[in-house]
RNA sequence: GGGCGCAUAGUUCAGCGGGAGAACGCACGGUUCACAUCCGUGAAGUCGUAGGUUCAAAUCCUACUGCGCCCA
């Protein structure tokens, strides 16, 4: 083995293992317990990012673990067509070309995006490998393959059945740059510094005028009408009286309604209903007509008069300019508001009127929400539980069409002759009405999340009824980010509720963001995003994986820190370095019975106990998905105390004649190392398997081991004490070496008072021990009738520890140390004598607690009196 | 405007009712046959502020301040 670990050697030969063998694959067995997770899609062109590689890394986590606990654990992999990202790409690659879609025309269009999706479609599912992800490739889905597709018709068909899809006339969102309607919540609102321009509307026949306010004036030039508050005393004179919209000179009315906010602006609102939401909304009360003044390109429309062919801002530009000019500007505001932007590409989104399909949303919300407030789904944490009813509670109905090629086509024909609709999932020759062939099929195509919103039961083969889902379904947990809750979790919850009349998932992990070491998210455009691919070339998928899963809390976000992926190396090499330490000495070792409880050292009871709690620990900590936790305590365990206490005890033994402690100090060694590396392959999957296939073993790999759960023995209670009582001591004399600058080769001799019988021969029998690690010579008196000369104290457990230290002791120095000793010990026994003497303490605290300080007095009292009796005659 | 999260050692974060923890960094000392990607020792914190609940609060409650996010 190589001195130091080299992922890069070992990561691509297991994986390709793991993979030839069929390990990932499952076949349903009902005789087993199913356990799944459904992939959430990445972007089929995209590239891994460090959300991705935080999102699988915890999904392997929980899937490994599962797998090994004996579950049949799925973890169903695949990729999302993601419609305008993927649209836009090869929009981008044909201009580079001096072409444009329109040019090839839709399927020539089309059998490009085809053909980029086979070029790059590989591309991140190659990388999810990288990463180690143990999904089933053999399962592995895409949302627009057949199936997928098959369900998006059906899914389509069905609701539209039930009047849960229609077609209206509404107001949406439309990007002006990526040429689409964009459902509400893929709309950002980003405060934005602007302008609040008030401007005079003369009202007709008058010297009188109404003052309005707004941020948008080159709108102005589709109102329609002018709304003031029907309350509001100021403008009660001039409901249904006749405005002239400055510039323009066209006639509008003043009317009341409702929504007019009296306090905001000046309380008379201008309606422009094909601009605006709430002014369509207002328009639709009133009768109003819709004037579209500005088109699909942002730029002002033949009904902007003058303005025609203007882009939006120009026009803002210029006519506030003759607005000024003729002396209808009251005046202008500083005024930040939201502004809506496109998520996608950030364009100030465009409230356009138009046709579009919807997805009635009450009635489906109704069942998801009963399925969350009655617990049947659970989010960790918890907390996003009301994040999620909120939304659900107060959702809007869901613009599902697209103005892209690249997508689901609605599944809708048009009759030209009859204007009959056609809804159906098989292309119609004729219309069903009137017979006409003048069939045009609606050129939109559906939303991407519509068709990821089936993911859950379409991966697993729906419409159809296959043994995968009644097997499978509903799946176990879905891990993802908190970014995606609305967008995705929340639509998969109704659409599971609504096909499959249960929910998708019992659980819902929620992860936070990976931010960079500035606490910014990861974005292209600061480029300030690490790539996981280059991680894991310089520093290897496990410290990666292990780094992304530390310190980390559920739903909390994680910052990128360079040095922590240090940390995860070294931790990585110091495994290694363990293995390597045990394999060098196992080289005569073939591994027969478990040695008898006689001949196992405290050492051996102890790492072995340790490691029965560790592995409750972890398992504990994973079924409550404290993944981070989970991966503390192992980290700690395999350092602190196999690593440095462990090996270093086991070393004499190994390198001693005695062939039957030879024996044993090599199986416990062998078999804590194994089970530690078992703990840790959820989270490093290739150095523990490479490992692994070096120790003694049974079976093909690691993945398929079996969980650790009390593997060897229960936990020794006595052991961990008696082995508390060594170190303790050890650690004592190393103090007092380091402080007294002992030179670390120079053995020194170690006098030890134990008056307490027991605990004495307890030390008596592994002075060895103390001797080992702490590079000395132990003597063991019951007590001293004075104590050695020049020599340095210190107390412990009612024992006294002495390291006398002839000619290199120096008193004041000494003085000095025990004088600190003694300052924190009176201060941490004023704080508990000052607890004992409270009688509320006493009389209420519980007996453990009020036992505990009790002993905790007398422990520190002790020390104090041994520490002041030294004092004073060390200052004699 | 409404909601949520965070505030703990120089830094990044755990802990979330009964002795302030880890990693990195820092200081001191170390070439022993697993590892200098290492070993040993140490210094370092009125646990954001102010109240409250409790025998007991970093931990629960209230208000406030600062930062971040989401929704309107």
């Amino acid at each position: 083995m190589a001195p130091a670990y080299d992922p890069g050697a070992v990561e691509g030969k297991w994986y390709k293992y793991w993979e030839e063998n069929n390990f990932f694959h499952t076949v349903v067995n009902p005789e087993q317990e199913p356990f799944c997770i459904v992939m959430p899609p990445p972007n089929v062109t995209g590239q891994l990012h460090m959300g991705h590689a935080l999102d699988n890394t915890m999904q392997d986590i929980l899937t490994r673990w599962r797998r090994m606990q004996g579950y049949n654990a799925l973890w169903l992999p695949g990729t999302d067509h993601a419609g305008i990202a993927t649209q836009a790409k090869v929009e981008e690659q044909l201009a580079k070309e001096g072409l444009a879609k329109h040019d090839l025309g839709r399927d020539k269009f089309l059998e490009r995006v085809w053909q980029w999706k086979e070029q790059y479609g590989g591309r991140i599912t190659h990388q999810l490998r990288r990463l180690g992800s143990s999904c089933d490739w053999d399962r592995e889905r895409f949302t627009m393959d057949q199936g997928c597709s098959e369900a998006v018709l059906e899914v389509f068909v069905r609701l539209y059945e039930k009047g849960l899809i229609y077609r209206g006339h509404y107001i949406t969102n439309w990007c002006p740059k990526c040429h689409t309607t964009i459902s509400d919540i893929e709309v950002e609102h980003l405060d934005k510094p602007g302008h609040f321009y008030f401007i005079k509307y003369p009202v007709k026949d008058s010297n009188e005028y109404l003052a309005i306010a707004t941020t948008r004036p080159e709108t102005m030039l589709g109102d329609v009408a002018v709304a003031v508050h029907p309350e509001d005393e100021r403008y009660r004179h001039l409901v249904g009286k006749t405005l002239v919209l400055p510039v323009v000179d066209r006639e509008i009315p003043v009317i009341a309604d409702d929504y007019v906010d009296p306090e905001f602006g000046t309380g008379a609102v201008k309606i422009t209903p094909a601009h605006d939401p709430n002014d369509f909304e207002v328009g639709q009360r009133h009768n109003l007509p819709q004037l579209q003044v500005i088109n699909k390109d942002a730029v002002m429309t033949g009904e902007a008069g003058k303005y025609q062919g203007l882009d939006r801002w120009e026009c803002r530009k210029q006519l506030v300019r003759e607005l000024d000019s003729k002396g209808y500007l009251i005046k202008v505001d500083d005024h930040t508001h939201a502004v809506g932007h496109c998520y996608r590409c950030s364009t100030v989104i465009e409230p356009m009127l138009s046709k579009q399909w919807f997805v009635r949303m009450k009635p489906l919300a109704e069942p998801a929400i009963e399925a969350a407030r009655e617990g049947r789904l659970r989010f960790v944490p918890e907390r996003f539980t009301r994040i999620y009813l909120n939304w659900m509670e107060n959702i809007r109905d869901w613009c599902i069409s697209r103005q892209l090629w690249w997508g689901h086509r609605i599944p809708v024909w048009y009759c030209g002759d009859c204007e009959e609709i056609i809804v159906t999932k098989t292309p119609p020759s004729k219309c069903t009405k009137c017979g006409g062939s003048r069939l045009e099929q609606d050129p939109d195509v559906l939303d991407t999340w519509f068709s990821s919103a089936l993911w859950p039961f379409s991966t697993l083969g729906w419409p159809r009824k296959t043994v995968d889902l009644a097997y499978y379904y509903p799946t176990s947990v879905l891990v993802t980010g908190r970014d995606i809750i609305f967008f995705w979790v929340a639509r998969m919850i109704f659409s599971g509720m609504a096909f499959m009349d249960e929910v998708p998932f019992r659980e819902v992990f929620i992860h936070g963001l990976v931010l960079d070491a500035l606490g910014r998210k990861m974005s292209k455009s600061l480029g300030n995003g690490v790539d996981p691919i280059d991680v894991i070339e310089s520093h290897g998928a496990d410290s990666l994986r292990f780094m992304l899963v530390t310190g980390n809390t559920p739903g909390n976000d994680l910052r990128f820190h360079f040095e922590r992926l240090e940390g995860t190396r070294n931790f990585a090499n110091k495994l290694w370095n363990a293995s390597r330490f045990t394999l060098m000495n196992l080289n005569d070792f073939t591994p027969g019975p478990e040695p008898r409880r006689e001949v196992l050292t405290l050492a051996d009871r102890w790492i072995m106990s340790r490691f029965q709690e560790v592995a409750a620990e972890v398992t504990r900590n994973l079924d409550r998905y404290e993944l981070g936790e989970a991966a503390r305590v192992l980290y700690e365990f395999t350092w602190n105390e196999f690593c440095d206490w462990y090996i270093e005890l086991a070393k004499p033994r190994l390198y001693g004649k005695d062939r039957d402690d030879r024996y044993t100090a090599q199986y416990v060694l062998a078999q804590t190392l194994k089970g530690t590396l078992e703990l840790l392959h959820p989270f490093m999957p290739f150095i523990t398997e490479d490992i692994w296939q070096r120790l003694p073993h049974r079976g093909q790999t690691i993945m398929k081991a079996t969980w650790p759960v009390a593997t060897f023995g229960l936990a020794d209670r006595e052991a961990e004490d008696q082995m508390g009582i060594l170190m303790e001591i050890i650690r004592a004399v190393r103090h007092i070496r380091s402080e007294m600058n002992v030179p670390p080769g120079k053995k020194a001799d170690i006098v030890l008072a134990i008056p307490e019988e027991e605990t004495r021969k307890l030390v008596e029998k592994w002075a060895n021990y103390i001797e080992l690690l702490s590079a000395g010579r132990v003597s063991i008196h019951a007590t001293l009738p004075e104590a050695p000369e020049q020599a340095a104290q210190a107390v412990a457990r009612g024992m006294e520890i002495y390291v006398p230290l002839k000619g290199l002791i120096d008193i004041d120095r000494e003085v000095a140390r025990l004088s600190k000793e003694l300052a924190t010990l009176e201060k941490d026994l004023i704080r508990i004598q000052g607890k004992l003497s409270n009688h509320g303490f006493l009389d209420k605290a519980p007996e453990e607690v009020v036992a505990k300080e009790k002993s905790k007095e007398s422990e520190l009292a002790g020390k104090k009196k041994a520490i002041e009796e030294r004092l004073k005659m060390l200052e004699q």
